[in-house]
DNA sequence: ATTTGTATAGTACAACTGTACTATACAATT
DNA sequence: AATTGTATAGTACAGTTGTACTATACAAAT
């Protein structure tokens, strides 16, 4: 089993892959509309940045009518696994205690997430 | 107040950043020796990496003999919020619970790490 | 058939990144 | 004084990234 490595992902890359991982299937403008109202990039652009991703192996596409229809290529949780991995170990040297705290302490995290985060440790 | 905006790290740079935090004070050897066994990176690089962040405004250095002697330049605090913050939109939409959830679930977790979540959320 | 709206394909391009070589300076050693 | 070890400064350079323009194709509406 060779697990392919796929090419990294920029971040703006990255935030493209996971709007089309919300839409599931999506033309290019879907992704425009479904990005944060603040965040303005060209319809180009994020033509561009589809193009790059399934370049890069992370989408494929099928046709219909005349435009196309990415779709994700790789699993979701194998992605969120190596980005979340390469940047809690740069930023805290892989310790995710630290990245979790700050998380609690400065997010929207309520008493019953933490319940539920107990339940994830105990059944590990 | 302007708090200036400084401009983006890239990924090696904020391992570099972070080895200097860890070190408070270091010079080109000292993040060299530093750095995990794995992360092979020449001492050319790190010194390069150590002069971009100071143009950047991360780091500033003093003289020691004939030695650079590099320091943060910047809260760590406002970093790590920055780092994190955009990390969290671009991957989760800036929801915290799935990040957090996905941590529990596959990192090094212990049940009294999560008793202390619950103290820093309710404190809050 | 022409116009109009929406697509893609091709291309562009400066800035940033990762990586590192070379020339040179200086202190310690021989 | 010459050598050696360690530093910095300057430079390099290909690949990536963010951003987007333009030409062209095609379907729908007129």
């Amino acid at each position: 089993m060779t697990k392919k490595q796929l090419p990294p992902l920029s971040p703006t890359e990255t935030e493209i892959l996971r709007s089309v991982w919300q839409l599931e299937k999506a033309t290019v403008q879907d992704v425009c509309e479904h990005l944060p109202a603040k965040r303005r990039i060209s319809y180009a652009t994020v033509q561009t940045l589809l193009r790059r991703l399934e370049k890069k192996g992370y989408l494929e596409h099928e046709v219909r009518g005349n435009a196309h229809v990415f779709t994700s290529a790789v699993k979701q949780e194998a992605v969120i696994k190596r980005s979340v991995g390469d940047f809690l170990e740069r930023l805290f040297g892989g310790n995710p205690v630290p990245l979790m705290q700050y998380l609690a302490k400065h997010g929207k995290v309520k008493a019953a997430d933490i319940e539920k985060l107990r339940e994830i440790v105990e059944e590990k």
